[in-house]
RNA sequence: GCGCCUGUAGCUCAGUUGGAUAGAGCGUUGGUCUACGAAACCAAAGGCCGGAGGUUCGAAUCCUCUCAGGCGCACCA
């Protein structure tokens, strides 16, 4: 196509003249209509390289862009403009080629070339299971597995991975909520803890399993109740299940005191059993209702890796041994430290603590280095933008293990807020504030969801207003771009027999503004991939989704396809068959359904 | 105090490896269905791109300072 040929023109030119450097020259579509299809400032931009006025160059690179044939069959004029643009106005041919290569790419068309290496590991979402997914961890769901799409659809060999948090205190809270709501139901009066987690549905895992069970543990937690220190905190109501004040709530406290959280509960191995039974179940109960959610959600991962099985299968000793070993970690003051500051953190970090416990870096230094045992060569993580003061440490402890600087790379997305009644809110799994992903989907549904979660840039913080999203749902424009698509569909099931789509040359082909405006969004899609990618950023796809079917749905209004000369009728109908496959892969990138009708 | 992200139309947001007169959707006002789907199209109104300096042919975009908001700066996860 066109571009790639004034790059070659452009290349040959500045070998000829010996510069040491090639410029790399960018066809832009121009805002201004008269200034032509395309524009290029490229003289403009190495006028100071080459030492010669831009003009100057400008007549010179239009002679050679002129001497190429292919250069001149497609053009119609190439002016001068300005201090040394050059404005490109297409000729038909040009047009024709376009639309046949596009014809002929058939469902690839966008599609980057293959490249088996590096094989890449895409980790997102991975969140503790102790609660229900929420909008924020929709939007990473949204962000990652669009991402996903996308760099595949751009060549890459990606694989997708949830890392289960299921380790460690924030899960002992978990257990200990549902023992407890498990212990009220049957009138025991066992508070949540303190630090507990006060949502609704850690009752429903409870009765869950209490219709398992039955009484199997409620001696055990009742023997727990008549022991647990009161000491007049807040959440002890007698009476049993009773729904505790969320903002009474002090999870800030006795951190010091009871750094496990677990103190306050007796120390008796038969209500441990209970408790690490709650945990265990209650942890499997959330995951398999986080993967139906994610799969409706239309996210299926790869691989899902429980933070658990790196404390059991040994791997968390080994690495910190192999690093010990390596000499990149040290024994000080009792504790064990990475020495992350030789690769640009700020201070060194603790592996393994005072008394004895890993910390929760250990396990995810683990955790990577069987990413890479497992052939990843490159690593993305998708983190919440209150992880980022752990971003340094982590790219270092990669880079400690592969050898490899820039192996891992972490896409930071911001946080989403929650809006109500014009009132801002953070989510807090913990006080059960929150809304589900699952409350989103059953309000708007999964094409208008994804579509508003993943049109934002990942870089900027959502407010969610649920029952404005509710009310605004109509208004999604992911509705304008299947509409598109269902047009199209409609049209091409009106085609008379013996019709078919095709590029024939002729003066009445691609002769309106509104189908030449079609052709240049169409060609420009292999470039929209690729920089989206490049960049992570899905949400240029929603993007240009949005101007591919605003371009259409002004060709439509203008030109008719069927009922026209054959000439014009096969080419319109070509450019209807393209754009039905760019809409509909853009959508299937955002993980949004392509209608034949709606 | 230090670090990261963000400030663009009334609202929600694109556009940021420097390009010509800054865009879209929603909202407002007014128009368009006797041929392929009006979930559409057309037109109007709406802006000191947070502010101030700087870099240069040219800045929403790069640099410095500044104001405002969010998030971080653990032997927590």
């Amino acid at each position: 196509m066109i571009t790639e040929r004034v790059q070659r023109v452009v290349t040959e030119w500045a070998a000829e003249e010996g510069w040491a450097e090639t410029p790399v020259c960018r066809l832009e579509r121009p805002a201004e209509e008269a200034h032509g299809d395309y524009a290029t400032a490229v003289c403009l931009q190495m006028a100071k390289a080459a030492r010669r006025p831009p003009l100057v160059l400008a007549e010179e690179l239009r002679r050679h862009l002129l001497a190429d044939p292919e250069v001149a069959r497609a053009v119609d004029k190439l002016e001068i403009a300005g201090p040394g643009f050059l404005n490109f106005t297409l000729s038909r041919d040009a047009y024709v080629e376009a639309m046949a290569e596009m014809l002929a790419a058939g469902e690839d068309f966008g599609r980057g070339p293959e490249r088996a290496h590096p094989r890449v590991n895409l980790e997102f979402v991975s969140v503790n299971p102790n609660g229900p997914l929420h909008v924020g961890h929709g939007r990473y769901a949204a962000y990652g597995d669009s991402l996903q799409r996308l760099l595949k659809f751009s060549g890459m060999n990606v694989a997708t991975e949830f890392y289960i948090n299921d380790y460690g205190r924030q899960m002992d809270r978990f257990g200990r909520s549902v023992a407890a709501r498990y212990a009220q139901s049957f009138g025991v009066d066992l508070p949540v803890p303190n630090d507990g987690y006060q949502g609704e549905y850690v009752k429903e895992i409870a009765a869950g399993l209490r219709a398992e069970i039955g009484d199997r543990y409620a001696e055990a937690l009742e023997r727990a109740a008549s022991r647990v220190t009161v000491a007049g905190a807040p959440g002890r109501n007698a009476g049993g299940a009773r729904e505790t004040a969320p903002e009474e709530v002090l999870y800030e406290e006795e951190e010091e005191e009871t750094p496990d959280g677990l103190a306050e509960w007796p120390d008796d191995p038969a209500i441990k059993e209970a408790v690490d039974f709650f945990r265990t179940r209650a942890c499997r109960v959330m995951l398999e209702q986080m993967k139906s959610e994610l799969e409706a959600f239309g996210v299926v991962f790869d691989c899902w890796f429980s933070e658990t099985g790196l404390h059991v299968d040994g791997r968390l000793e080994r690495v910190v041994q192999r690093l010990l070993d390596a000499g990149e970690a040290y024994r000080e003051g009792d504790a064990v430290w990475l020495r992350t500051t030789s690769r640009g953190d700020d201070k060194d970090r603790v592996l393994i603590r005072r008394n004895g416990a890993p910390t929760y870096f250990a396990a995810d230094i683990a955790y990577h280095e069987s990413k890479l045992e497992r052939g990843f060569e490159h690593l993305i993580n998708i983190w919440g933008a209150d992880h980022h003061g752990y971003v340094a440490r982590m790219k270092a402890a990669v880079e400690i293990l592969s050898g490899r600087p820039g192996s891992l790379e972490i896409i930071i997305g911001q946080l989403v807020n929650l809006l109500e009644k014009g009132a801002l809110r953070q989510m807090s799994t913990r006080r059960g504030e929150m809304v589900t992903l699952a409350e989103l989907v059953r309000a708007i549904g999964v094409d208008a969801a994804r579509f508003f979660l993943v049109s934002r840039s990942q870089d900027q913080t959502l407010d969610l207003d649920l029952d404005l999203a509710r009310r605004h749902s109509q208004d999604n424009p992911v509705y304008y771009v299947q509409y598109a698509h269902a047009r199209i569909a409609s049209i091409i099931r009106n085609v008379p027999e013996g019709m078919e789509a095709g590029v024939p040359v002729g003066a009445e082909v691609f002769a309106t503004p509104y189908e030449q405006a079609l052709v240049k969004r169409l060609e420009s899609f292999p470039a929209v991939v690729q920089d989206a990618a490049e960049r992570r950023a899905p949400h240029r796809i929603a993007g240009y989704a949005q101007e591919l079917a605003g371009d259409f749905h002004v060709f439509y209004k203008h030109c008719r396809v069927i009922g026209v000369g054959p000439e014009e009728g096969a080419s319109r109908l070509a450019l209807c068959l393209v754009t039905k496959r760019v809409v509909a892969r853009c959508l299937h990138l955002l993980g949004v359904s392509a209608p034949e009708s709606m």
